[in-house]
DNA sequence: CTGTGTGCAAACTCTTTGCATAAGT
DNA sequence: ACTTATGCAAAGAGTTTGCACACAG
């Protein structure tokens, strides 16, 4: 368990350090997750891991640049990590902060428009923004 | 042509100062615009309207709520506001913050899942993410 | 050993707030 | 006059950075 987490983190090109390894555990042994950086780091303190919020970003971040995670594209302040990195999309629950998965139901977007000129798609972001029903 | 942008204003059940009434022209003599507080306050201050930042910021959100704008949920730490309210989608080009509407090519979404329970749908955001071609 | 990572605190950016002054009705 | 808006400067949240020390290879 250790060692294929140590090895994912390699192979991402970091160097597994304690930290390192214990965020990458906390991020991917439960399945699909979507935290903020403060998040994880109250996390790692609760699991009694010491870590600096500084070192959380920094690792949040090479982890995205090295394709492991995502970036959630919600309004507010907070940046959102994704450890699904596949195409699906997202409800977003207004009031609450809170991203969910949108379960696999295969989404389907028709007619997407051609991009201008010299330009082309990196990926399309569904946001569907739930309110409580009154 | 200013009286009607006053009325505008009025009719959100806001009194159309002399800032108020400035910004609401900004933002609604020329069609669609998406905005950043920071870039509407240069523009008026380019137009020779004296305003502070602080009142921009407050004009927006009283505007937002007033429904004459809406926010737009684009990643990163600035927050863009779009004067076309209705039912549309955008295109954002990374690196360079800037955000397109999609021009009216009904983009459609099919097989949206059920919220759950207790939830409805508030509405639904595609952004999608340009990239130059390489 | 050597170089990379970490922790801390301070800097930074964007946004909001408190309060005295100014403007709208 | 009475009420609401404005401007300023300061506070706040979230995030990033610089640098001395610590650790992995």
């Amino acid at each position: 368990m250790r060692t294929s987490i140590e090895q994912r983190v390699r192979d991402a090109g970091l160097r597994p350090t304690r930290q390192r390894t214990a965020l990458a555990e906390l991020l991917f042994a439960k399945g699909d997750r979507h935290l903020s950086a403060e998040e994880l780091h109250e996390e790692a303190l609760n699991a009694g891991v010491a870590v600096s919020l500084a070192t959380v970003y920094n690792a949040l971040h090479q982890f995205t640049d090295a394709g492991l995670l995502r970036i959630l594209a919600v309004e507010g302040s907070r940046t959102y990590f994704d450890t699904n990195t596949s195409d699906h999309h997202h409800f977003f629950v207004e009031g609450e902060n809170r991203v969910l998965d949108i379960c696999s139901g295969p989404v389907t977007v028709s007619n997407l428009p051609e991009p201008p000129e010299g330009m082309e798609i990196a990926n399309v972001d569904i946001i569907v923004r739930l309110r409580p029903k009154r």
